[in-house]
DNA sequence: GTAGAATTTTACCGACCGGTAAGTAAAAGG
DNA sequence: CCTTTTACTTACCGGTCGGTAAAATTCTAC
C-alpha cells in the first residue's frame, strides 16, 4: 500500500469514527504512521483530504449498486439486487457507510461542500432513475415520486444490524413496488 | 427570556448549523450576547450544554408527536396525526430537528453521549409502541417489526422541502399499514 | 558514485480551543 | 444603608489546532 493510500485509509476510518470535525490532521498522521506533515505533501488540506474520502465513498457506492443491477434481467430482480447490494454494503463496507452517515447532513448543508453535495445528488438521481424506470413496467406505483423514493431508500439504509435493515428494505419495496 | 435561555437559544443554533464539534463555545457566547466565561457560569461544560440542548429537542419532539396523538380516536386517525405531526415538527421547529439529524449518528455510536443515547432510543421504543398498537386493529402488516418501522419512520422523515416529506409519509404509510 | 528529484522529518507558527480564577457590578434581604 | 448572594466580566492558562519552511533522507537514472 502506498503511503498516500495508507493516509486515505486512516483518515476514512478517523472520520468515520468521529466524523470532520471530531478528528484532528495529527490524529491521522497518527492513525496512519506517518508524520503530520507528510499529510500535507500529499494533500492540500484537511478539508482536501474529507473531500478525495467522500468522493471515493460515493464512487464505491455507485458502483457497487450499479454494477450489480446491469448483470440482472427483470425490472423486479434488478431492484432487488439493487437494494440487496446496498444492505450489503452499508454491512460489509462499513467504514465508508460511517463516513456517509454522519457527515450526510453537514455536507448537504454547507456551502463549503458545495462539490461534495453534488456529487451526493448525482448519486441520488441515479437512484431516482432506477426507481422511474419501474414506471415503464407497471411495478411502480404511479403516485411515487423518484427523487423522494430515492431519499427515502439513502436515509432508512445506514449502517444498523442487518436483520433490521432486511425488515426495513420489506417496508420501503411494499411502499414503492407493486405486488411486493 | 432569561440568560439561560438566550444561551440555550444560540447553542442550539450554532448545533444545529455547524454540529457540536464544528462549533466553539465562544461562538455561541458571541451568538446569545454574553461573554464565554458567562456560559461556564450556566454549564459546566460544552458537553453539558449540548446535553441540555439535545434532550429539550427530543422533549419537545416526543411532546409534539405524542400530545396531538392522545386527543384523536381512531387508529389510523391516530397514525395520519401523528406523521402529519412529525412533518410539522421538522418544517416549522427546524432548528431542533436540525440538531437531531446532525449529531444522530454520533449521538448514537460515541459512548460519550451514552445518555443521550439512552433518550433517543426511548423515544423511538414509544414510536414502536404505537406501530406495534397497530396490529390489535389488524391495521399493520403482520409481518412488520414495530422498531424496524421506527427506524424507518424516525430516519427518513428529517428536515427537506416539505412537497417531498409528503411524498415520503405516503410511502411510508403503504410500506406498514394496511389499505394505504 | 553522484546529481537531482521525490519523499519524509523536524521544528516551528499564530490562532484558537475548552476551561478557570479573581474580580466587578447588580440585585436582594434585612 | 450595608451585607450577602447572584450575575457577569476581565484576563489568563496550557494545550491543540491547521498549516508551513526547511532540512534530512531515500530513491532514480545516468
Amino acid at each position: 500500500m502506498t503511503t498516500k493510500d495508507k493516509i486515505l485509509k486512516a483518515a476514512r476510518e478517523a472520520f468515520a469514527e468521529k466524523g470532520f470535525n471530531g478528528v484532528s490532521v495529527d490524529e491521522i498522521a497518527k492513525r496512519a504512521g506517518v508524520k503530520k506533515a507528510l499529510i500535507y505533501y500529499y494533500f492540500p488540506s484537511k478539508e482536501d483530504l474529507f473531500e478525495e474520502v467522500w468522493k471515493v465513498a460515493i464512487e464505491e457506492l455507485e458502483d457497487h449498486l450499479f454494477k450489480q443491477v446491469e448483470s440482472e434481467r427483470g425490472y423486479f430482480n434488478k431492484i432487488k439486487r439493487f437494494l440487496r447490494a446496498y444492505i450489503d454494503f452499508v454491512t460489509n463496507r462499513r467504514v465508508l457507510s460511517e463516513v456517509i452517515e454522519k457527515e450526510r447532513a453537514s455536507v448537504l448543508s454547507d456551502e463549503r461542500w458545495k462539490d461534495l453535495r453534488e456529487r451526493y445528488e448525482g448519486f441520488l438521481s441515479k437512484v431516482a432513475s432506477l426507481i422511474a424506470e419501474g414506471k415503464k413496467y407497471n411495478a411502480v406505483y404511479e403516485d411515487i415520486d423518484p427523487i423522494a423514493a430515492a431519499n427515502l431508500i439513502s436515509s432508512s439504509i445506514s449502517p444498523k444490524r442487518e436483520s433490521i435493515l432486511d425488515k426495513i428494505i420489506s417496508m420501503i419495496m411494499r411502499g414503492i413496488f407493486k405486488g411486493s
